[in-house]
DNA sequence: GTCTATAATCTGATAGAC
DNA sequence: GTCTATCAGATTATAGAC
């Protein structure tokens, strides 16, 4: 899923040599696909022992290598952390573009509808994902200035949508994020693996529209 | 504030003594006011640290002993987690029966817009508490049998006070708890300190009442 | 790039003297 | 009840051989 999610943030850009480029570029292409190796190792013990519970060691054993040749990869453990919030960062945006681009002339009120269903739908597929996405509660992480600038870019990517809609007054913006991630953190804190309120969301969108004014 | 709030889970139940009453009281008393001095200091350790960054060694260096002597007054440091997320629990429950002793005969918008700032404000004025109470983020943790009775107990007031305001649809309730929430997290995770989704609460809670269809 | 070895430090928890 | 000493690990990260 998600193919093309490539979570190279420093291995690419330097590949404009042509003399060897070839084995080069494959030995870059290895490297990547080791990074992504790991990072789905860490996203997978992070499901099973929490976000906090993510350690080295576990971690390189699990993709057949002792802890310290991770730092071949990553420069720390919290550069671990901030590949995933990136790569976190990436797919939702991939999300977003695919969802929007489907929809071609829609009406408003189903381009707010599904949205709010691809973000809900996001965010309750993976809990820990979330969790590193969108709360703070790993006290060393920040995500770096390049993670945080594709964060950045997901809003505005949401702003715009809610403007295509007609939802322009900031605080009907506040509103709207506020319904949505209200339903996806009581689906996920209080009905895991359920969809007590994931059967809420539309009535809910239809009910902001109403109080918006906008058109059917 | 909240004088009254004992935190004994199991101290006390046990002073029937007739003989030598007095000084054994007075030691429970004694251990009883640690206990909470060690609560107060986990509290800000964990504001400082994190809800995972809590050590038993800082603890004890906070309050002026060692880490081992801890373990006289709890019995692990999950022990000190389950005592503060009853703590808390309890803070909650007084908080809403204070505000809806205040209001009489208010009228039900009333009563639903007091109850949801008072959720809001309670959460917002210690996010660390409420990451403690409301969010799934400490994988070893998991409240005692009497902490989560705490918490079944809150809902049952909150439920009480929207059936007051006539609110008895289910899905009506999980949407104003939704709601209410998701302002509330907005609000900590991103506007800390200011009042951006505070602002939007009263409106909030009107739109939910004329969906319900509630009379004014 | 991967390894072993280890630094340096932290962790929660226990034993037993006093 | 508090202490020291310690168990039995865990942790991230680095040095240096190969």
């Amino acid at each position: 899923m998600i193919e093309n999610l490539v979570t190279t943030t420093d291995a690419s850009t330097t590949d404009a040599g042509t003399t060897d480029s070839v084995p080069v570029r494959a030995i870059d292409r290895r490297r990547a696909q080791t990074r992504r190796e790991i990072l789905e190792a860490a996203w997978e013990l992070c499901r099973e022992h929490g976000l906090a519970g993510l350690s080295l060691r576990e971690l390189g054993e699990r993709v057949g290598m002792r802890a310290p040749s991770l730092y071949s990869y990553f420069d720390s453990k919290d550069a671990i952390y901030d590949a995933m919030f990136a790569e976190g960062q990436r797919a939702l945006r991939d999300r977003y573009l695919q969802v929007t681009a489907a929809l071609g002339d829609v009406p408003v009120r189903g381009l707010l509808r599904s949205g709010a269903r691809t973000f809900f739908e996001f965010c309750v597929a993976d809990p820990v994902r979330y969790q590193l996405m969108f709360q703070r509660t790993l006290p060393t992480f920040e995500p770096s200035a390049e993670s945080y600038a594709l964060a950045v870019e997901n809003l505005a990517i949401l702003a715009t949508t809610l403007e295509r809609a007609g939802v322009t007054d900031p605080r009907h913006v506040d509103l709207f994020t506020a319904v949505a991630t209200g339903l996806t953190d009581q689906q996920i804190s209080n009905d895991p693996g359920g969809d007590r309120w994931a059967r809420l969301l539309d009535d809910a969108v239809e009910l902001l529209c109403d109080h918006f004014g906008l058109p059917y």
